[in-house]
RNA sequence: GCCGGGGUAGCUCAGCCUGGUAGAGCGGCGGGCUGUUAACCCGUCGGUCAGCGGUUCAAAUCCGCUCCCCGGCGCCA
C-alpha cells in the first residue's frame, strides 16, 4: 500500500507500506542504518537492518547522500525508540536518484546562505509548513468572498497611472513606451463595481519603495476588494469579518502546522470585532504616554508600536488627515480636513496589514483633489469618467497577504512568508 | 536617502585593537560501529582573508576608495 510519511503513525503494526520520498538525514551504524524520510506530508524514520533486506539495496543506500530520492517497501512498527512513535522496517529499498553533491542546506547555515539557496531551503519541514499555512489562508479568504457574494475579477499588471505615490512605481519598457507595474488594482475594481457590485482580486502588487525592513517586499500578494453603495462603517465591518473569520478558520485548519512551527495562536484570539480608534484619539493616547505628535503628520513606527501595546487584537486607525492620504480618499463631511479612511494594524508591532477607505464619488470634487495634488487630470481620464455615469458612494481595501501570514505565524521576517521573496536587493533565485 | 553592523575554509565563526608563514567547530572524504534521534570514535582533505590602491623589511591586521550583504528609520500592504 502506498503511504504518506506523515501518516505512518496512524497505520497498524505490521502493515506493509510503500513510501516514496527524500532522505532528510541518515545515521549509519555499520550493519544498522536509520533514515529520516521526507515526502511533503511529513517525516518518518526508516530502519534498515542489513539482514532484513537485499545486500545490494543496503550498500546502495549507505553511500547515498542527503536528499537522495528513494522508494522503500517495508513494515510499520510502533516503537517508542522511533521519533514520532512509529517507524518503517525496510524489506527492500530502491535508490531512484542519488544526490550528485552534498546537499548544501544543513545545520548551522546562516540567513544569507539560506536566501541564496531558497530553491533548496523550501524543502525543510518548517518552510513547507509556512507555505501550506499560506495556502490554507488564501483558501479561506477566497471562500469568504464567495460566501459573501463578491465576484472575482482579474486586473492588468501593466498600468499607465499611479494609484499610490508616483515615486514608487517600477518602470517597464513597453515597446518603447513607458508603462509601470501595478501597485494596486483599486482603480480597475472601481470600474468593476458598476458592472458587478462587489468584487475582489488576489494578485501581486509591486512597490519600488527603498525599504530595507523586515516587513517589506517589492513584490507582494495583494487581496483587494471594492463595494458599491458602501460607506466607511460598512467597509470596516467587511474588513474585520474577512480578516477575523478567514484567519480564525485557517488557524483552526492548521493546528498541525502551528504545532510543527512551535506557534501558539488560538482562533479566538483573532475574532472580531476590532477596536476603532480615530486619528485624533490616537494622538490623545500618545500624548497620555508622553509622546507629542504634531497634528497632521503620519504615525511613525515608534508611535505605531506604542499604540499596538494598547490592544491584543488588530485594530482600526481611522479618519486620517487629508494631507496624509492619497487624493481619491473621501473627505469626512463632519470635518473636511479628515478622510473616511481606516488602516488595520496588527498588534505586537507587525504594522499595517490592511489599508482601506471610502472613495470620492463626486466628479467635481475628485477633479479638484487631482488638481490640488498637482496631478495631471488627463492622466486620470478614465478614472474620472467613472464619476460621470451613475456614480455612487463606494469603498474598498487592500490586504497584504505576507503581512498577515507574518503576523499570524509570528515570523521574524516577511521573507519567510513567501516562497521566493523579492526585495530591493534580491531577485534570485 | 539617512544611521548602525558585517564580508576570513563548503557552512558558522575566532584572529584585527597591539603588523611577523591562516585557526577552531561543523560538514566532506576514508575507515569503524545493530537502536540512532542532523548519533559516536579514528584518520584526512580543505583558503583569491570581498576588490583595488597606499604605508611598511613585512598587511587578514594600519590608511584611502569601491562593491556586496544584514538591520533600524523614513515610506507603505
Amino acid at each position: 500500500m502506498l503511504a504518506d510519511c506523515g501518516r505512518v503513525n496512524s497505520l497498524p503494526d505490521g502493515a506493509g507500506v510503500e513510501l516514496r520520498g527524500w532522505i532528510r538525514s541518515k545515521r549509519h551504524h555499520g550493519r544498522l542504518m536509520f533514515i529520516d524520510l521526507r515526502d511533503g506530508t511529513g517525516v518518518v524514520q526508516v530502519t534498515l537492518k542489513a539482514a532484513e533486506l537485499p545486500e545490494a539495496d543496503f550498500q546502495a543506500v549507505s553511500s547515498a547522500g542527503r536528499e537522495s530520492a528513494v522508494v522503500v517497501w517495508g513494515v510499520v512498527v510502533h516503537d517508542p525508540r522511533a521519533p514520532g512513535g512509529a517507524e518503517v522496517r525496510a524489506r527492500k529499498i530502491e535508490l531512484l536518484s542519488a544526490s550528485l553533491e552534498e546537499f548544501p542546506i544543513k545545520k548551522g547555515v546562516g540567513p544569507r546562505f539560506l536566501s541564496d539557496h531558497r530553491h533548496l531551503a523550501i524543502r525543510s519541514p518548517k518552510a513547507a509548513a509556512i507555505l501550506r499555512f499560506r495556502s490554507n489562508l488564501l483558501k479561506s479568504i477566497r471562500n469568504w468572498f464567495e460566501r459573501e457574494g463578491f465576484v472575482e475579477v482579474h486586473c492588468p499588471t501593466f498600468i499607465t497611472a499611479a494609484v499610490e505615490g508616483g515615486a514608487t512605481l517600477f518602470e517597464v519598457n513597453y515597446f518603447g513606451k513607458k508603462v509601470y507595474l501595478t501597485q494596486s488594482v483599486q482603480f480597475y475594481q472601481e470600474a468593476a463595481i458598476y458592472s458587478l457590485g462587489k468584487v475582489y482580486s488576489i494578485q501581486p502588487s509591486f512597490r519600488a519603495e527603498r525599504s530595507k525592513t523586515r516587513r517589506h517586499l517589492t513584490e507582494f500578494w495583494h487581496v483587494e476588494g471594492e463595494m458599491a453603495f458602501a460607506g466607511l462603517d460598512d467597509l470596516m465591518r467587511v474588513v474585520e469579518r474577512l480578516v477575523g473569520e478567514a484567519s480564525a478558520e485557517t488557524l483552526e485548519n492548521s493546528r498541525e502546522l502551528l504545532k510543527l512551527l512551535g506557534r501558539e495562536r488560538s482562533p479566538e484570539s483573532v475574532e472580531p470585532p476590532y477596536h476603532r480608534v480615530k486619528y485624533s484619539e490616537a494622538l490623545d493616547i500618545l500624548a497620555s504616554k508622553g509622546v507629542q505628535l504634531e497634528w497632521g503628520s503620519d504615525l511613525g513606527a515608534d508611535e505605531e508600536k506604542i499604540l499596538t501595546m494598547e490592544f491584543d487584537k488588530p485594530f482600526f486607525l481611522t479618519h486620517f488627515p487629508r494631507k496624509a492620504k492619497a487624493f481619491y480618499h473621501m473627505p469626512d463631511p463632519a470635518n473636511p480636513e479628515l478622510t473616511l479612511s481606516a488602516d488595520l494594524l496588527a498588534p505586537e508591532g507587525y504594522g499595517e496589514i490592511v489599508g482601506s477607505g471610502q472613495r470620492i464619488h463626486d466628479y467635481e470634487q475628485l477633479l479638484a483633489r487631482i488638481v490640488e495634488e498637482g496631478l495631471e487630470p488627463a492622466d486620470y481620464k478614465w478614472y474620472l469618467d467613472l464619476r460621470k455615469y451613475g456614480s455612487v458612494p463606494h469603498s474598498g481595501f487592500g490586504l497584504g497577504v505576507e503581512r498577515l501570514v507574518q503576523w499570524l505565524l509570528g515570523l521574524k521576517n516577511i521573507r519567510s512568508a513567501v516562497m521566493f521573496p523579492r526585495t530591493m536587493s534580491r531577485t534570485y533565485p
